[in-house]
RNA sequence: GGGCCCGUAGCUCAACGGUAGAGCGCCGCCCUUACAAGGCGGAGGUCGCAGGAUCAACACCUGCCGGGCCCA
């Protein structure tokens, strides 16, 4: 801003320019340390983790969306007197990390083997440190009131120390083992992955059925067969009850194998006979497993045949359709589809079709961990936002697999496990001890640590505590665990919640967090999500830059109801810019008319009819608006402030605080009401929209920053629903000579004479000066020749000298007398209803006998008007 | 196949069992001394379909149709 230096409103122009001031304002809070939580307050604790973004992320907008959402809770929650903690930090992104810098090196044509892994790792620290973080720095462009001196990374020596001591224990515990499994591994990221990190979706490919002597087999992965070491069928399918116990023989192989009989084999499906590939599909190897059969790895982990041969050597997909030829020359083919639509596997990070693979993996056993983890949520100590989510989460820790959690990465922790020449395994129980320097079993002094690194999920999933300072009793971690609130997308609910509440609840004596809450995706403005390929995305910054990080804001929270997707168009973004600039103009006339937080606020008894409507009003607004923030319901937030901030203050409120402003003696009250709803209504928008109020809040009440003022709480004392019923009153008068003189075509800046039938009206002033009205004196009849116009229970009479457009005024009476007939006969039918007389409320049943005189009353005044109208 | 969510104005979405709303878009008037990124007025919906419980349903129950998501 332009807050004037010299502090006079004048100065203030007429258009809000965001891009000029946020920066500055940011930097201000940064400086005044209001972001940073002390540990040592009396003050009660609130605290978040944010769900730490990849190290070589960028700012997307379900980041903003995200961090608007958290920055909301979080600001709103340090106004009303907590300790207030939002932790910013990354994930260190192992395979996507590992990827991008192998892509570099791949440009200076080397390769990480070429490196070694000491040198590759140092590598990336040194690329992590050039182009790492970008997303920390943009999230200042979002106003996040993040603590930066507490920013964490998994791959910190503390939080390292924390994923040591995490496993440590846990094997101790015998949570973690390794064993020889099918996984799904990735032939390009050469990897293992967990079951979360593969996305299934219909690929076109083919289903072949092949004959093995006297069984037919249909299979979408031809190459396999080559691997297979029998055939199964369900034991009760009586088509094959004679050839259980045989064997066939399996074509190209020469290999003889035996036909088995398995209850897990679905006979209504295909033939009811499939073949069995142990090394290359997990349910081939339980059914290996239950009966003893060989599993044979035809392929390495590139995807490449390994079964000695004509085919030795072929990639998979090269493999595929020259193992089918060689098949069908056999005449071994029964039937071929293709295409063939099904569900394949992909890797979510390169998406590479993912090989089922038999290799030897560490894996956690998640049985009791997944129980306790949906225990906390069941007996609501940790309490899911919204509470529909619960179902699928159950879903998942009630049916978990055991969790893969070696990677075959160099960038990542390296697995704390030591093995000596004779295999024993060494793992240090504590964290703190240096490597092991003999076999914990033998003493063998030829220890080798194991390759592999730790899935970047095993260390985030520490995330609430590690931060936090744990395995040490930290004063951070007596002081905000377990964290308050959660959240996170609810595409993630697996990755993120399920996880940090499994080992929350193993490692500590309370889950990680009191409340998850689980947001939706943020799409376009057809509802689709947005990707690169549908070249819909948008790039939050962007608008940041055009419109303000408040208008992004606000946008965003104003979209986000419970459990829904939130879409998002440039439309709606200009629209909260928009309103941006009316709170700043409507500051500004505030400002210009001297309001002010200095004027003491008058007595509830002491206020005129209008300002205590909208002291009223804003009580109410308060008290709503609280309520929402409290169950994250930032849409209605937002509704509910824009509704009153535009439609009830501005339109209404503003317009009548010209007429005592522009009288000395009723000026002071004015501008102390005013300074008062402007401070309040500026408080509550703070959360969401931080920076605009910042500017506004210092100018109104010259306090240090609407940051650090306290949260507005509602005064019942100021509750005035009569002062609301006569404002409603005098807006509907108003409203109907506005419409009345639409439909008449008198421009707005043409003062009509008028009068008012009956007493005075109390808002006289008021009425005349909104409908642009010459005056409102009371008449006992309206002068011959004057048109009626009757809302509220008056009728206010207009001079149009004649020359009104009787063509126009038939029609605005009759579209009246219809609403009025139709309410009429909605109304008598119910109380012509004896059980609803019989049966309703009271107060239902008089206020339907209300409705009805009310419309009887138009009918009869409308009819009188009509026949009134001069013809023709 | 199991589970969850959603069908309300042209679009995107709200709506404690008691007279269906908002934003944007649309139509008309207006540079009315905070704001044209604005003001005033207006049009526009048999609340997906069919039943049911209720004095009363957009809301509760059942079934169906349509769309989306998660899991297998």
């Amino acid at each position: 801003m332009t807050a004037p230096p010299d502090g006079s409103p004048q100065a203030l122009p007429t258009q809000y320019e965001a891009a000029a001031v946020e920066g500055e304002i940011y930097a201000r809070w940064e400086r005044n340390g209001y972001f940073t939580a002390d540990a040592g307050s009396a003050k009660p604790a609130f605290s978040i983790v944010i769900p730490p973004p990849n190290v070589n992320g960028s700012l997307h907008m379900g980041h903003a969306f995200e961090h608007t959402l958290i920055d909301a809770v979080t600001r709103r929650k340090r106004m009303a007197g907590y300790e207030a903690l939002w932790l910013p930090g990354m994930d260190h992104a192992g395979i996507s990390m590992q990827n991008v810098v192998e892509r570099h090196l791949a440009s200076e044509g080397i390769s990480r083997h070429d490196l070694g892994r000491t040198a590759f790792v140092e590598r990336v620290w040194r690329y992590k440190a050039e182009y790492g973080g970008a997303i920390l720095r943009q999230m200042r462009r979002l106003g996040t009131s993040v603590d930066w001196t507490r920013e964490r990374f998994t791959m910190d020596e503390g939080l390292s120390r924390a994923v040591r001591t995490m496993f440590g224990r846990m094997y101790a515990d015998g949570l973690i083992y390794r064993a020889e499994r099918i996984i799904n591994w990735c032939p390009r990221c050469m990897t293992a992955l967990s079951d979360i990190e593969v996305d299934h979706w219909e690929d076109e490919g083919e289903l072949v059925s092949l004959c093995y002597g006297p069984l037919t087999v249909a299979t979408t992965r031809v190459e396999t067969m080559l691997g297979d070491t029998a055939v199964a069928v369900h034991p009760d399918d009586e088509r094959y009850t004679h050839l259980v116990g045989t064997e066939v023989e399996l074509p190209l192989t020469g290999r003889r194998i035996p036909v088995v009989a398995d209850v897990h084999v679905d006979p209504a499906f295909g033939t009811g006979a499939v073949k069995v590939t142990p090394a290359h599909d997990p349910n081939d190897f339980e059914i290996a497993q239950r009966h003893g059969l060989a599993a044979l790895s035809v392929l390495d982990e590139r995807g490449v045949i390994t079964a000695p041969g004509p085919f030795e050597g072929l990639d998979r997909y090269e493999a595929r359709p020259a193992i089918t030829a060689a098949l069908r020359e056999l005449g071994a083919i029964a039937a071929e589809r293709r295409p063939y639509l099904h569900a394949v596997g992909h890797c979510d990070r390169c998406k590479t079709v993912v090989e089922p693979r038999l290799s030897k993996q560490w894996f956690v056993a998640v049985a009791s961990l997944a129980t306790s983890a949906g225990d906390a949520v069941r007996n609501g100590t940790t309490v899911l936002h919204p509470p529909e989510m619960a179902d699928r989460y159950f879903a998942w820790v009630d049916n978990m697999h055991d969790w893969c959690i070696s990677r075959q990465l160099w960038w990542g922790h390296r697995i704390p496990v030591w093995y000596c020449p004779d295999g024993h395994v060494t793992v240090p129980a504590d964290a703190d001890q240096p490597d092991p320097s003999g076999c914990g079993r033998c003493g063998s002094g030829q220890l080798r640590q194991d390759d592999d690194v730790l899935d970047t999920w095993f260390s985030s999933g520490l995330w609430p505590f590690s931060t936090l300072g744990w395995p040490d009793a930290t004063p951070d971690l007596a002081r905000f665990y377990p964290t308050s609130t959660m959240v996170v997308g609810y595409d993630i609910i697996f990755f993120w919640v399920a996880r940090m509440m499994m080992f929350g609840t193993y490692a500590l004596p309370e889950a990680p967090f009191r409340d998850a809450l689980l947001h939706g995706l943020v799409r376009d403005a057809r509802g689709k999500k947005m990707s690169k390929s549908w070249g819909n995305v948008v790039d939050p910054l962007d608008w940041v830059d055009r419109y303000g990080a408040d208008a992004l804001r606000f946008t965003l929270a104003r979209g986000a109801n419970p459990g829904a997707d939130v879409p998002i168009s440039e439309e709606w973004v200009q629209g909260a810019r928009n309103f941006t600039n009316k709170l700043w103009n409507a500051t500004r006339f505030a400002l210009l008319n001297g309001a002010t937080t200095a004027l003491p606020l008058p007595a509830p008894d002491q206020l005129a009819p209008v300002p205590a409507w909208i002291m009223s009003r804003l009580q109410s607004v308060v008290a709503e608006v609280d309520g929402c923030y409290e169950r994250y319901e930032f849409g209605r937030v937002c509704e509910t402030l824009f509704h009153f901030a535009w439609d009830e203050l501005c339109d209404w409120y503003l317009e009548l605080a010209k007429l005592p402003l522009a009288q000395e003696a009723e000026a002071a009250a004015t501008r102390a009401v005013l300074g008062h709803v402007f401070d309040t209504l500026l408080r509550l928008l703070h959360p969401v929209m931080p920076f605009v109020t910042e500017e506004l809040w210092r100018v109104v009440t010259g306090g240090e920053s609407v940051m650090v003022a306290p949260w507005p709480t509602a005064d019942p004392a100021y509750r005035n629903t009569a002062a609301e019923g006569e404002v409603a009153e005098l807006q509907q008068i108003v409203t109907e000579v506005r419409r009345f003189r639409s439909d008449q075509r008198i421009r707005p800046s043409t003062p009509l004479p008028a009068v008012i039938v009956g007493s005075a009206h109390r808002f006289g002033r008021e009425v005349a000066t909104l409908a642009r009205l010459e005056g409102l004196t009371p008449v006992a009849a309206p002068p011959a020749g004057w048109t009626p116009v009757v809302a509220a229970g008056r009728t206010v009479a207009l001079d149009l000298s004649g020359v009104i457009d009787l063509e126009a005024e038939r029609a605005r009476l009759a579209k009246d007398r219809a609403a009025a007939e139709k309410e009429r006969a909605a109304v008598s039918a119910k109380l012509a209803n004896t059980d609803f007389v019989a049966k309703a409320p009271g107060a239902i049943i008089e206020q339907t006998r209300q409705r009805l005189t009310v419309a009887e009353a138009d009918l009869e005044r409308i009819a009188a008007q009509l026949a009134g109208l001069p013809s023709g």
